[in-house]
RNA sequence: GGCCCGUUGGUCAAGUGGUUAAGACACGGCCCUUUCACGGCUGUAACAUGGGUUCGAGUCCCGUACGGGUCA
């Protein structure tokens, strides 16, 4: 019989949903939050969102934990985040927070524990698939508040011992949910911005690590300046806000280039691209298809995926070539794959 | 130094006696959002300065400051 669960509780109302959403399924749960920050800076695991997740909890009648992560997330979230903005790249922390804590240490801590399962409140769900004796992830039933973009790193064994009960709800069914039952978190606000950054100013926290912001020029596509920039990690492929720069146009940022530290300049239609290449590729099922496959994508978490074609290369990596051309593709983002609700896996865009 | 031209919001820039002083871009706020962005909505903000003329001056006249041009 296995039904012991532990739910990852973040304070929020998604998490503590799945909870009751478990508990009413009969599965005997647990909760569990991970300690990331040695301050009390993070949202995710503030001394309040600790205090609600526990109030929850007990509410439940389960039992509640803390486990403290503080030197894994910095090696494998917080400093790579530092290295990659260094590198001229644009990284999706949240992404690999969930590689490798949530469903990475978490999980791991579950299973030693005795745990059959961990849940979390993410907007996807998790199917198997008796012909092929694989798992699958998919997309929630609420397009709208999908998260399998973040997911897309997940590999079979994690799948295996992974419920996602929220996802096949709606954003408003759940806080229903979370009411029903009492909580009174029911109405909190989503979380949002990067958990380690509380005040949003990304930037401040890359200085606080030790990044010295060289500030260059903005040029445009033939090399002419355009202005001063206060430092590459200030910028994103595709961004036209806080440039500070006026043209009497709207201009956005079009390419980055570390080694003459110049920030490029130009019009939107000068940002669409059909090809990228990806490294870090996960393919869920485990391996990675024979050949092309035909399939949707999509380069950025809030964005619609769009047809394209995924070919697997011989090293690992893997080239995507869109059927028609994308805007913005970022070095460091994630590139996910789809076939309709099915996540087919991802990869770094290099 | 003489003469000429110019000086409107953060930037560019309309406006030739009576306007709520346009517009674009920038900037702020809100919404969206477990990344960074995009996007949507919305807002703040100006007549260089001191005197005149006039019922009334950003608009006309004089001085000052600053900028550009030009002359020996």
């Amino acid at each position: 019989m296995k039904n012991k669960v532990l739910v990852a509780m973040s304070g929020g109302v998604d998490s503590s949903a799945a909870a009751v959403l478990l508990l009413e399924r009969g599965y005997d749960c647990d909760g569990a939050m991970l300690k990331l920050l040695p301050g009390d800076d993070s949202k995710c695991c503030s001394a309040e969102a600790a205090e609600e997740a526990r109030a929850v909890a007990y509410r439940l009648g389960m039992q509640f934990y803390v486990f403290n992560e503080v030197d894994r997330f910095r090696r494998d979230v917080t400093d790579r985040f530092v290295a990659e903005y260094c590198a001229g790249r644009t990284p999706n922390p949240c992404i690999d927070c969930n590689r490798c804590l949530k469903f990475g240490a978490l999980l791991e801590k579950a299973l030693v524990l005795g745990y059959d399962y961990l849940a979390t409140g993410h907007y996807a769900r998790v199917a198997y698939d008796e012909a092929t004796g694989k798992y699958r992830l998919l997309r929630c039933a609420d397009r709208g508040k999908d998260q399998s973009y973040v997911l897309y790193q997940l590999k079979q064994r994690q799948l295996s011992h992974l419920l996602l009960p929220v996802g096949d709800y709606d954003k408003p069914a759940i806080r229903e949910q979370a009411r029903r039952a009492g909580l009174r978190n029911a109405d909190r606000a989503d979380s949002q911005d990067i958990c380690f950054v509380p005040d949003g100013d990304y930037v401040s926290f890359l200085r606080r690590s030790g990044v010295t912001l060289t500030p260059g020029d903005f040029v445009d596509e033939n090399g002419a300046v355009l202005g001063r920039h206060r430092g590459l990690p200030c910028y994103t492929i595709g961004q036209g806000k806080g440039l500070g720069i006026s043209l009497g146009r709207h201009v956005y940022v079009l390419d980055k280039d570390p080694v003459a530290n110049t920030v490029t300049l130009g019009d939107n239609d000068r940002l669409f691209r059909t090809g990228l290449t990806a490294c870090a590729v996960n393919w869920i099922s485990g391996e990675a298809p024979e050949g092309p496959i035909r399939c949707t994508a999509k380069t950025r978490y809030r964005q619609t995926d769009a047809p394209a074609t995924a070919t697997p290369l011989p090293d690992g990596r893997m080239q995507v070539d869109f059927d028609e051309p994308q805007r913005a593709v970022t070095a460091g983002q994630a590139v996910v794959l789809y076939d309709g609700d099915t996540v087919l896996g991802g990869g770094t865009i290099e």
